[in-house]
DNA sequence: CGCTTTAGGAACGCAAGCGTTCACTATTTG
DNA sequence: CAAATAGTGAACGCTTGCGTTCCTAAAGCG
């Protein structure tokens, strides 16, 4: 059987990466609010039964979706520029923000305001991370005498990131390009300048 | 009769403020997506009906509780000196977000993943004129000459704004005087510098 | 091929919240 | 004081989503 056209019977992991694909389409869709179990289960094509099989509740399964699909971080870009490496770092966190997985994530800072599950993911999996790498490259930075060394601090190191996520949460995705330059250029770096 | 010990019957807008007082209880303590209508009835010891009077449903009646509370704007701070002026603004900007205000204002964030009437008020109600207040401050320090003319655009004028936001946003409030004053001192400040 | 596991899909009872309505009563107004 | 207005508080039917259960059939395994 299993003609390549119609769908045949999933199970186990490609089960799986259904249902995290259905929870993606309807975080975009309907909102965290909006999002059912019923509505997973219709929009992947399976019953709850499999939902419930897997999960506890709703709030695990989104969860576990949207941390499934935070990109990991990969090394830190070393161009032997500053502004090249810092572009860098915003343009990853712009694309990652236009990305379905940044709808998932304003969807989840919408619940984040009485769910400290939801608060710590974003803290920990998605912002400080991103805030890591920013100081790591303005420290490499000063130490190479590309900036001036009082300029390598938390508060710095946030301003691009704040101003990135800032955007998309006021006029939502997507964050031109245009607008990551701009605040490099016109923020960032005059913060850096000896 | 009317003993000043014992609650009577309000009616009009006595019974208006208290509702709008019962919204922001409501919204401090289990969120917009845990506040119902008979919540808000009850905490504000009055039956729906009188709700279902005056609003057509739940949406309504937080736009206008929140819309209600939101201060209006004062005169732009004139101390003849930029630093002050802008600690002002971003103070200003900071004890909002630590009032029941700025809770009530997260939970509208929250809503805000779908609904549109909820993000233009978020936007053009809070901080669109912060970001003007902002601006014109700086236009008017840059005709003084008390800071370099290019540094007085638009994103420039968010930088504080923003930072003081997503700190809200992320660690919850209160957002301390230091995180504000640093932010001038760090961040503001050496982007005006001639 | 037969056995075990599990997906697919529907039905169920349950609880919560919505929005309405009604009878009752307090307050205001003239 | 009487009439009009409007708050209180309860009941109502309705819808929606939850979490469970059941049965059938498909997938994987030996």
């Amino acid at each position: 059987m299993a003609t390549p056209g119609a769908p045949t019977r999933r199970r186990g992991d490609a089960l799986e990466r259904a249902i995290y694909d259905a929870v993606f389409r309807q975080l975009q869709t309907v909102g965290y609010t909006g999002l059912t179990m019923e509505g997973v289960a219709g929009c992947a094509q399976t019953g709850k039964a499999a939902l419930y099989r897997r999960w506890p509740g709703k709030d695990d399964l989104v969860v576990d979706a949207i941390d499934h699909a935070l990109p990991s971080l990969a090394d830190l870009p070393d161009h032997g520029e500053v502004r090249e490496d810092l572009l860098e770092l915003l343009r990853r966190m712009a694309a990652m923000v236009n990305s379905p997985t940044g709808c998932a994530l304003q969807c989840l800072l919408a619940q984040a305001d009485r769910d400290h599950q939801f608060k710590a993911l974003l803290h920990e999996r998605v912002l400080a991370p991103r805030k890591a790498s920013f100081l790591a490259v303005l420290q490499r930075a000063a130490d190479r005498g590309q900036v001036r060394p009082e300029a390598a601090t938390q508060l710095v190191a946030e301003v691009g990131l704040a101003m990135v996520v800032q955007r998309f949460l006021v006029d939502g995705p997507p964050v031109p390009d245009d607008f990551v330059v701009s605040v490099l250029d016109e923020v960032v770096m005059p913060l850096l300048r000896r």
